[in-house]
DNA sequence: TAGATTGTTAATCGATTAACAATC
DNA sequence: TAGATTGTTAATCGATTAACAATC
C-alpha cells in the first residue's frame, strides 16, 4: 500500500474492530518503557497473530521498520489518529438506572478521546441529583446539548424506552449511539448503532458450554469438539 | 438439510451471534398474540435480511412450513434448546464495584438459563454486604461454589486484577468467561471467554464519527461514504 | 389448484492465514 | 554483509446474498 496517506481508505470493520485492542496493547508497553515492539510481541499482547497484526496495520500505512518492528510511541499515535481519537467526543448518558449509574463513573469514559458532558433521564425525581460530579438534567436539555456539539449518546434505559430516546437524539443530529438496552434499534442509514448486551453474550456462552457437556457425555458421537477460544486468534 | 437432529452440527459463530436476537424478536411476537410469523417478518424484527435468517434457521433443522411460516412458540423453543437455554445455568459475579454492582441488579441475567448464584470480592469491607438479595462473599468462596456446579464467572473487576481473578475460575473449572475488564485474558484452549468492553465500542464510534466529519468537510475526496448502518442487515 | 413461503443452491464477497520477497 | 522483521501476495476459509426449486 502506498505511504500517501490520503490513500489510505476503506480500511475493514474487522481491523477497525481490533485498532481499540491494539492500542490498548500498545499503551501497557508504553507503561513499561518498552520503545520498540516487533509484529509478534504486539500481536501477542493483543491476542492475535502476527500476521493479522501486521495485514490490520498495512491498512493504515506503513509505521514499521523491515528487521527491527514499531516504534510504541509512534504506531500508538497514528492508530489514536486513526480511530479519531487525537479530538474530543461530548458524549451524553442516558436513562440514569443501576447501569447508567455505573456508567457514569466507569472509567472506560475517562479514556482520552471521550468526554462526559451529560447525564439525562426522564424520572423527574432523579433531576438535579449529582452523579460522578455531573448534574442530572431532563431530557429536553438534549436540544441545547446538541447545540453544544453532542457526539455520541449511550442508551441507558430500559429496552421499552430505548427507541424513543434514540429518535430524540437522532432528531437533535446525533449519528453516534451506544446501545445497552436489549433490543433492536431502527434508525437511518446514516447513523451508527453499536450495541452492548449482556444476555445475548451470556447465551452465546451457554451454547459452548452446552456443547461442551453434550461432548462429555458423549452425545455427539461424530464430532470432535473444536478448541472454543486460544490465546491467540480468535 | 436432513431432518435428523444428530446431523445438526457446526452451527458457524456467526449463526449463534444471532440466534439470542431471533428468540428476543420471537419473545416479543409471543407477547403480542402472535402465533405465527413469516422469515420476512420475523427477519425485520431481529434486524437482518430474510435470506440470512432462513441461511441461520437452517442450521438448526427444518421448522418452518413452506407457504406458511414458522410456528412462533415452537420455533422459540427450538432456539432456546439450541443455546442451552432450557437448562439453568449458574453463574457468579466477582468484582462488587459500580459495574458489578450495576450487573447483579441487572434483569438482563434474570432472563431464563441464567441464575446469579454468587457475588465474590476480593475486598474484605464489602463481604457480608447484600447486593440485590445476595450477600458478597470472600473469593475463597469459589471452590465450594465450584463444587456445587458453576457454569459461568462474569469478571467485573479492574484490569489490573482480571487475569488473576479469570485464572481462579479456571482452577476450580470454570470454563465459560464473561469479561467486563478492558484487557485480554490468557486462558486454556478450551475455555471460552467472551468481552463487554465499553472503551472499544466508543473508539468504534469515534472512527466512523470522525470519517463523516471528514466527509463533510471533503478531506476524503475520492470516497463516497457508505451508509454505516440500516434498520436491515449489518 | 393457485398462491405463498420455506430451505437450499451457487455466486459473491470479505476475512484470515502462511509464506516470502523486500529491505532495514 | 548476515540476520531479522516488515509489508504484501496468493490461497483458503467462512459469511452473505439473491434466486429459485420444493412444497405446504
Amino acid at each position: 500500500m502506498s505511504a500517501d496517506p490520503s490513500a489510505r481508505r476503506g480500511i475493514p470493520d474487522a481491523t477497525v474492530a481490533r485498532l481499540p485492542e491494539y492500542l490498548r496493547a500498545l499503551t501497557g508497553f508504553a507503561e513499561r518503557g518498552i520503545t520498540s515492539v516487533s509484529s509478534e510481541e504486539l500481536a501477542a499482547a493483543a491476542g492475535v497473530r502476527s500476521a493479522k497484526l501486521r495485514k490490520d496495520l498495512s491498512h493504515l500505512g506503513s509505521y514499521g521498520v523491515r528487521g527491527v518492528g514499531y516504534e510504541v510511541d509512534h504506531l500508538a499515535y497514528q492508530i489514536s489518529r486513526e480511530l479519531g481519537l487525537t479530538q474530543d467526543w461530548p458524549v451524553a448518558i442516558i436513562g440514569m438506572g443501576n447501569l447508567g449509574h455505573a456508567l457514569a463513573a466507569y472509567s472506560g469514559f475517562a479514556t482520552r478521546g471521550f468526554r462526559v458532558v451529560a447525564l439525562l433521564d426522564q424520572d423527574s425525581h432523579l433531576l438535579g441529583q449529582e452523579i460522578a460530579g455531573i448534574t442530572v438534567q431532563p431530557m429536553d436539555a438534549l436540544t441545547s446539548l446538541a447545540e453544544q456539539g453532542l457526539a455520541i449518546g449511550v442508551i441507558a434505559t430500559p429496552a421499552a424506552s430505548a427507541q424513543d430516546v434514540c429518535d430524540q437524539l437522532v432528531a437533535v443530529g446525533v449519528r453516534s449511539i451506544l446501545n445497552f438496552a436489549p433490543c433492536v434499534l431502527v434508525v437511518p442509514e446514516d447513523v451508527d448503532v453499536r450495541k452492548v448486551d449482556l444476555s445475548t453474550e451470556l447465551q452465546i456462552l451457554a451454547f459452548h458450554e452446552q456443547r461442551r457437556a453434550l461432548a462429555a457425555e458423549g452425545a455427539l458421537e461424530h464430532v470432535t469438539l473444536e478448541p472454543i477460544n486460544s490465546a491467540v486468534g480468535r
